[in-house]
Parts: C-alpha cells; sequence; structure tokens
DNA sequence: ATGCTGTTATGACCTCAATCACAATACCAT
DNA sequence: ATGGTATTGTGATTGAGGTCATAACAGCAT
C-alpha cells in the first residue's frame, strides 16, 4: 500500500534520506507526518526497559509505516529505525489528512490497509496463544509468503534473520533455530546453508 | 463506537432478535452485515479444533463488532455468539458502504474505529510477547479501565471471570486465578467474594 | 588463504506455567 | 434451608521453552 508518489508531491511532500540505525520516530511520540518509504529498509520496533525488541513489522519499498496516529490522534505505536540508509517520502499531518478527505478512493485504501493490519494482528495474537513454536513459525512464513513480503520473489528465500523471527513471535532464537530445523526435517521447509526457503 | 440509530434505520438496517447462545456469525464466513449491538452481550471468539477458544472481544451494547471484512473483502476473523439474549440492528453491507461513502465523517470514525483496536491487538502482542502473566494481566485490566469496558461505572467491578481473562490472555483459569490473588496481595487490584475491583 | 563478524547450531540445565485432580465458595432458583 | 451449577481456589507433578555457554559456519574484505 502505497500513495501514488506525483500524488503526494504534488500535496507538498518532501523526500528524506537517512542512515542506517537512525531513529525515524520513537514509540510514545506525537505523530506529525506521513511517512512511506521509498529506498531501504525500516524496522518497526517496540523495545522494553531491558532492550528487547519486539519487531512488528519489517518495512520494505513501498509500503508506509506508523499510520496508528495519523488516525485516532495517540501516539506513536513503535519506534521506526532505518535498518539500512533510507529514502523516505513524508507528507505533513494536516495536509495528509485534507488528501484523504479530498480524494475519499485514497480513504478508502486506507481504512482498508489499517483493517488488513489489524486482521494479521488479530489472527497472530490467537495464533501465538497456543504457545506452539511450531505452528506459530508456520504462521508467520505463510502470512509472509502470501504477502510477498521478507520473502525473495525469484527464489523464495525468507529474508528475516531467526533473531528477527524471533522478535516477532516472542520466542527465543535457539527456539527458533531448533523448531526450524525440526520444520525443514518434516519437509514444510528448506533449510539451505543456513538460509530458508518457504513455498 | 456506534452509528446513530436513527441514521441507521434511516438507511433501511433492521433489528434483530437473537437467543443467548446462538451464533450470529461464523468465522470463515462471508460478510452481508453491518452489526451494531442494541442490548445483551455477544462474545468474538476464534475457536480452534480442540475446541478451545481465544476470545478476541466482549462486545457490550453501542459497540459494533465484525468489521474488518466490510472493509477488506476478506472472511469474517472470528465467530460472534450470543453471551445472553439480544437485540442486534443489522445494516446490508452496500448499504453500509453507501453510508460511509455519503457521509465521510462516518467513513472518518470508522477508520478511527479499526485503527484503535489495530492499536490494542497490537500493543497486546507485545504485551504477551513477554510471557509474564502479572505483566499481561494487567495490561488488559488497564485497558479495560480505560476504555470503561467491561467494567462496572459505579463500583469498578471487573465483570469477566478469570476463565474469560485466560481466553483473551491465552493463559490457563489457574495461572490468571494465581497470579490474580497474588496482584490483590500486592494491593493492584481487589478480591472480594471472589469479584475483581480494579481502579 | 586469513581474519573478522554476524548468524546458525547444539548441548546441559533450570524454571515456571500447564496439567490434573479435587475442594471450597458464591449465587441462583425452588 | 436445600440443591444445583458456575466459578474460584489450592496442591502436586511435569514437561516444554528459556537460559547459558560454546562451537560451527557463511560471507565478506583484505
Amino acid at each position: 500500500m502505497m500513495i501514488d508518489i506525483d500524488t503526494l508531491l504534488a500535496m507538498g511532500a518532501t523526500y528524506k534520506k537517512v542512515n542506517a540505525g537512525d531513529i525515524i520516530f520513537q514509540e510514545g511520540g506525537y505523530c506529525t507526518f506521513y511517512h512511506q518509504l521509498a529506498e531501504g529498509c525500516v524496522r518497526w520496533v517496540n523495545i522494553d526497559e531491558e532492550g528487547k525488541e519486539f519487531l512488528q513489522n519489517m518495512i520494505e519499498p513501498g509500503e508506509c509505516f506508523g499510520e496508528p496516529p495519523l488516525f485516532d490522534d495517540g501516539p506513536y505505536a513503535a519506534s521506526a529505525i532505518a535498518e539500512t540508509d533510507c529514502v523516505l517520502i513524508r507528507l505533513h499531518r494536516s495536509l495528509f489528512l485534507q488528501l484523504i478527505t479530498e480524494q475519499p478512493a485514497i480513504h478508502f485504501k486506507f481504512t482498508r490497509l489499517v483493517t488488513e493490519r489489524f486482521r494479521f494482528k488479530f489472527m497472530l495474537l490467537k495464533e501465538l496463544s497456543h504457545h506452539d513454536p511450531e505452528h506459530s513459525i508456520q504462521f508467520l512464513l505463510q502470512y509472509l509468503k502470501e504477502k510477498r513480503k521478507n520473502i525473495c520473489n525469484k527464489c523464495n528465500k525468507v529474508t528475516l534473520t531467526r533473531q528477527q523471527i524471533a522478535n516477532m513471535t516472542g520466542l527465543r532464537v535457539e527456539t527458533v533455530i531448533r523448531t526450524m530445523r525440526h520444520l525443514h526435517d518434516k519437509g514444510t521447509l528448506l533449510i539451505e546453508k543456513g538460509k530458508v526457503y518457504y513455498n
């Protein structure tokens, strides 16, 4: 989901470069911009007191991120950190709201986007409640596959590390590694030189 | 969140009575109606193969439920079951979409609603990933308190049973009971004759 | 080749929530 | 009061995932 770049620029959006590791915005902060990723990779995470990360989403080019506060006036729900050097497109919140008011079709696209994200969290919550690592990991992989997200379009290689999968499911790396080995043995997925292929 | 009843009726919405235990709609089914609860109580749950329930929401009068498919064309994300005898208001999906198209203010209200629900699942997911029952239960209670949901407005009595809290957090009843006893001992909440008071 | 770094892999031990089993209590209807 | 049912409460046991420690490997730069 993204807004057409020309439309954004016509509304007054601007490009912004950030370096790998830069914090784009922080959980709890006040939101002034609509963000869309043009190049690079951004991770959207909650970081707790002990520094442990819960990974909510790995954002790829063309996706928008950090939308909740645009619609419900709350603070940012998580922090966005540049995983690599990135190019963002930003549009001031008031202009964004003006845009979706003027163009209901775009508003409908966003209602749909938020609904889809809600649905994903909804299902993930249900799956994680089983406390069955195999189940949880398979659900996540299946979702990524369907959305063609964090997965190579040509070779079906999963671009997430075991650590990142652990951070998205609340499991530990070791558990993810062991469980995925087991899924490989069962034939559910393929591990070659440590890389995971799912199809 | 609800749509003004007169507006609904003017669009052609109809009342429907259901008995306690009736299934209003089922997970995976195709969605034809917008639903709003007028009287009674509805539980919105995922039920797995073994019959174990994951409770996504306890719906109280004035709330709408089962909205995701209205916006993203997917199937129902969970089943709605009447907890007590209920009175619903239903509006055909096409008329609902017509309504929000004609009245952007209502559309904005729904974008906000879905966003808030997304935010809640988002935060809950993060909290549950800690695998700390005390943490999880306190987060849920805090949320219910802020939303004044499933909590008595006069006496702060939590209307959810331990079993229901277990089904919302993926914990077992015994764990919830023991953890809440502990929270009582710590003074975080009050248990009197088995009933929980949180403020 | 060599060294360096991030990721994957594996073994040993431990903890805490799940599980099972059963008792006590609250509450409603008669 | 009495009975019935739903919910809360408590003890004993156990097993799966967390934790810690350490090794092996892949990939890249020099």
